[in-house]
RNA sequence: GUCCCGUUCGUCUAGAGGCCUAGGACACCGGGUUUUCAUCCCGGCAACAGGGGUUCGACUCCCCUACGGGAUGCCA
């Protein structure tokens, strides 16, 4: 049985590469039947926020990744790293050292200029100072030897101890650091694999550091790669948008989110598939090594994908909010047929709301290129397809289809020239499902309106 | 600078030494279906970063180089 945790700090709104880690981390612990749990890192006082804190848990439940407890707050467990530290200082694992800022910025330079790693070369480890005003409480780490870590998706990872610096625990304010929490709470919540950034693979050993001297046993890790923009950069709002919610507002679904997001650096079979399907097949060892470009593109075709799926009524459930931001309500006419016409017009929620305002609302204006590519020379055929369609009583797809066959041989003209006029008259392009339907859903009174207007427009 | 991670079609990827004439998907291009668009179906384009080894044989193993990324913070 795995546990696992998401620990974002709460510094900005929930992003879509945090959603990515979180899902990996979901998937993995439930395939096991194990525990997900999430912590809030909100160690950094100056950036980090509530709200952000909120939109973060929020989307995750939106989407389905639920914590199985309730997350914790690092920022209110500072007793728990304060007696923590104790411990390491008692079993002389963790000294004080006063060195300023300005002193240590001064060493690294020093450093710099002897082509050297710049790190802290630990002058206080041996002083046996004292807790004052201006300490900090660093951990006294091995000087030799090396660390290895065990990257499930990585292999072993070796790192020579004498590259690592004494990180500092405490800050001289007292309050405890990022390294410092992060160990001592994955012990506390009794998280057994850690799934995480790349970015985090040269924090490990540091991290491990800190769990032997606190005695704590070692933890599984995993490495997922980086996602990116089109750059190669790390995805950023330069590229596109980043946070969840732009994703939700776009149009995508939960379920096109969680698979779009799945298939960047592990792969399957059946691209297509659900959460639970996710659990079964998901497996953390056949997750890439090299960071993933982002597209929108491969977005886009989940989602069609994915909306293919819904059965109607679920669909009119998930277009709902959109159809609404459109200004449309539930009991418009034929909302719904309207909308299971246009179901495939489109790749996600919001463009194909969009694209039913013409049966909702007056037209705007006509397609330039529709004018004068049929407009313009069906004067005539709009005429009599405008009295012939004001004789019809049952106004219906199939009487409407015969109406229009009836006014193609009347002109004896292929049936795009009948068609597309009409297509601008009703919906200002020549884009519209099935034409006969698209009568229907107007309705007798609005077609023709709609026909006599675009013929007052020729004239 | 030093340490660490990475590098297969434009993009996401399959590939665990011979199954590779390197497979799939998205995108793109062409064709078909369709009253338009979309859907759907068929076809096409297109990649192992470079160089050395190891081996009878290397996309797969090792080394070097290049490039990209990360760490090197009293940020997380």
């Amino acid at each position: 049985m795995k546990v696992t945790r998401f620990a974002p700090s709460p510094t900005g709104n929930l992003h879509i590469g945090g959603v990515r880690t979180a899902l990996f981390n979901y998937v993995f612990s439930k395939q096991s039947g194990g525990l997900f749990l999430i912590r809030v890192e909100d160690t950094d006082r100056e950036r980090s926020k509530r709200e952000y804190e909120e939109d973060i848990i929020s989307g995750l439940e939106w989407l389905g990744i639920s914590p199985d407890k309730t997350p914790i707050r690092q920022s209110e467990r500072y007793d728990i790293y304060q007696r923590a530290a104790e411990r390491l200082i008692s079993s002389g694992n963790a000294y004080w050292c006063d060195c300023s800022p300005e002193d240590l910025e001064e060493m690294r330079k020093e450093q710099a200029a002897l082509g050297k790693k710049p790190m802290y070369d630990g002058r206080s480890r041996d002083l046996g100072l004292k807790k004052s005003e201006n300490t900090v409480l660093r951990l006294a780490t091995p000087l030799e030897g090396e660390t290895i870590v065990n990257d499930l998706i990585r292999g072993e990872i070796i790192f020579s101890n004498s590259e690592l610096d004494d990180l500092i625990l405490l800050r001289s304010d007292g309050t405890p650091t990022y390294h410092f929490c992060n160990v001592v709470d994955d012990y506390d919540q009794g998280v057994t694999t850690v799934i995480r950034g790349e970015d985090h693979i040269s924090n490990t050993p540091r991290q491990i550091h800190i769990q032997k001297a606190l005695d704590y046993p070692e933890l599984e890790y995993a490495h997922l790669p980086l996602v990116l923009g089109e750059d190669k950069k790390r995805l950023s709002k330069r590229h596109a948008a980043t946070s969840l919610n732009a994703y939700k507002e776009m149009g995508f679904t939960k379920e096109t989110i969680i698979n779009a997001l799945a298939l960047l650096g592990w792969s399957t079979e059946n691209e297509i598939f659900l959460m639970d399907e996710l659990i079964e097949s998901f497996k953390l060892q056949n997750v890439q090594k090299a960071a993933a470009v982002f597209d929108l593109k491969r977005f886009n075709w989940v989602s069609s994908q994915q909306l293919a799926k819904l059965n109607d009524e679920a669909f009119f459930d998930v277009i709902k909010p959109f159809m609404k931001d459109e200004g449309i309500n539930e009991d418009s006419t034929n909302y719904k047929k309207i909308i299971l016409a246009m179901r495939t017009s489109k790749t996600n929620l919001k463009d194909i709301a969009h694209a039913t305002r013409p049966f909702f609302f007056e037209l705007d204006g006509y397609d330039e290129k529709g004018v004068s590519k049929f407009l313009n020379e069906s004067l005539e055929t709009l005429n009599f397809a405008h009295e012939l369609l004001s004789k019809i009583t049952e106004w219906n797809e199939t009487e409407l289809d015969i109406a229009l066959i009836n006014v193609r041989d009347y002109f004896n003209l292929p049936i795009p020239k009948v068609n597309q006029p009409m297509r601008i008259a009703l919906v200002g392009s020549t884009v519209s499902p099935s034409l006969g339907l698209t009568l229907e859903l107007f309705g007798k009174e609005k077609s023709l309106e709609r026909i006599k207007k675009a013929i007052e427009f020729i004239g």
